[in-house]
DNA sequence: ATTGATTTGTCCGTATGTATC
DNA sequence: AGATACATACGGACAAATCAA
């Protein structure tokens, strides 16, 4: 038989029945997979109506805190920056006027973060890495040799680029920035990218790193994003239309 | 009159329900501070019941995307990191096995940014700014001679350093890293940390942002961090309880 | 393969507290 | 102070999805 938790009466419920839900799952020493108790229990617990534990269920599961599968359950989450990704996406896309800005600033963090990260980059880097590497860079050249587009290959550059430095933190991070950028540049005008020259870029990465050159690979990685930042401008008399929903669940 | 939007019949009507919401938002302009319509209303034009559409609603709002005043109306918010840090803070907290793991690639991930970032501070340091780090610096010595901690001083050295960069989302995310840091740091051992060489790894980092050496003021941050990462081992073995809310509401 | 039990998803109706005018 | 509009919360009911026997 459960304890019923005294009844809730002052001001904030809501915030006040989510305190409660994480205290639950911190006392009970529930693991992220865990699953928590029913809807309905959980509500007679805690005192409260289902249509309000749902509620602030709901808030709970935008943060990543709880996952629930329908018809099956409701469990403790897994850490993510997925909810920072929908949630910034949309500051982004909120007001026009300031997302170029927004972008630049993304793409400045960017530039910061992984020049820094390339001379640990060549340290650890492996051979069957390497060979990823190269063959992303070849697809990337032969898609720009026929003038098509190769942001799928882009994106898989830069993420195995930082898997062997063994902090998932940083590859997730990069990784949410990639899907904010990827999901607010959709839109706009994609044809003034310069496509042999961004690929040349990613050769450059790439050869410096296999010539065990840190900073010769930083250097490369800062021209890499200095192409990119040059583009932003454009989206400044940009006048189309947005997907009002982020990126999607993978 | 408002046009009827199609109901949604289709599986995950809840992710469907915030993206036509943010539709709305998006496609009639409002800006933050604009009041949207009312409950009742928004559910019929949406095409669904008032009690899904409080659903969605709370997680827009636990997102900061919309905000909500009791008897008064929803008003189009200012969107915020805060709601996140707590969420993100709770997961690290949650699982005790990974814990100290989260926390290393944190501070290995602040380690990167700021150190590459010390350059670009030392170019664009401003003379007020670097009287207000004097002043943190020198009450961090005071507080380390008389043996008390000076997390606060700590916190707003590090957000001070980087205000003249001109890049408001590098500010946010190192801050929500910082407030992740301290709340899980909050409830175990702090005893072990030696004040007066931090001061003095604060005070480094200072003189050569005043001497004009971007070099120099690089190196003594990563110095400033190996510390912070020499004591994350002895977190492995501390079995202290912590709380089951983040970080408060400022 | 069908049935049955469990659980989340959605809806409706109603009552209450609260802020604004 | 009264009226109105609004968010908050509750209870019950049915639908949809999942899993296990």
């Amino acid at each position: 038989m459960e304890r019923i938790v005294d009844p809730i009466r002052s001001g904030d419920l809501h915030q006040a029945i989510q305190d409660r839900i994480k205290r639950v799952i911190i006392d009970h020493g529930y693991q992220p997979g865990d699953a928590l108790p029913a809807e309905t229990e959980l509500a007679r617990i805690l005192g409260i109506s289902r249509g309000s534990l749902r509620e602030a269920m709901k808030s709970l599961q935008t943060l990543g805190v709880v996952e629930t599968r329908h018809g099956f359950g409701t469990f403790v989450g897994q850490f993510s920056f997925e909810p920072m990704i929908n949630g910034l996406t949309f500051q982004i896309l909120v007001s026009r006027e300031t997302m170029p800005r927004a972008i630049r600033e993304l793409l400045d963090l960017r530039q910061v973060l992984e020049t820094a990260l390339m001379p640990r980059v060549t340290e650890a880097a492996t051979a069957p890495q390497l060979e990823q590497l190269e063959l992303l860079v070849a697809r990337m050249e032969a898609s720009a040799a026929r003038g098509r587009q190769f942001v799928d290959e882009d994106r898989e550059f830069h993420e195995v680029l930082y898997r062997p430095l063994g902090n998932d933190l940083i590859i997730q991070l990069l990784r949410a920035f990639w899907d904010i950028f990827s999901a607010v540049g959709q839109e706009s005008s994609r044809r003034t990218i310069l496509l042999g020259e961004t690929a040349g870029q990613h050769r450059d990465i790439l050869n410096s790193i296999v010539a065990h050159q840190g900073q010769a690979a930083a250097a490369a990685m800062s021209v890499h994003f200095a192409g990119a930042l040059a583009w932003v401008p454009l989206l400044e008399h940009d006048q189309s239309e947005t997907m009002a929903s982020g990126s999607r669940r993978r």
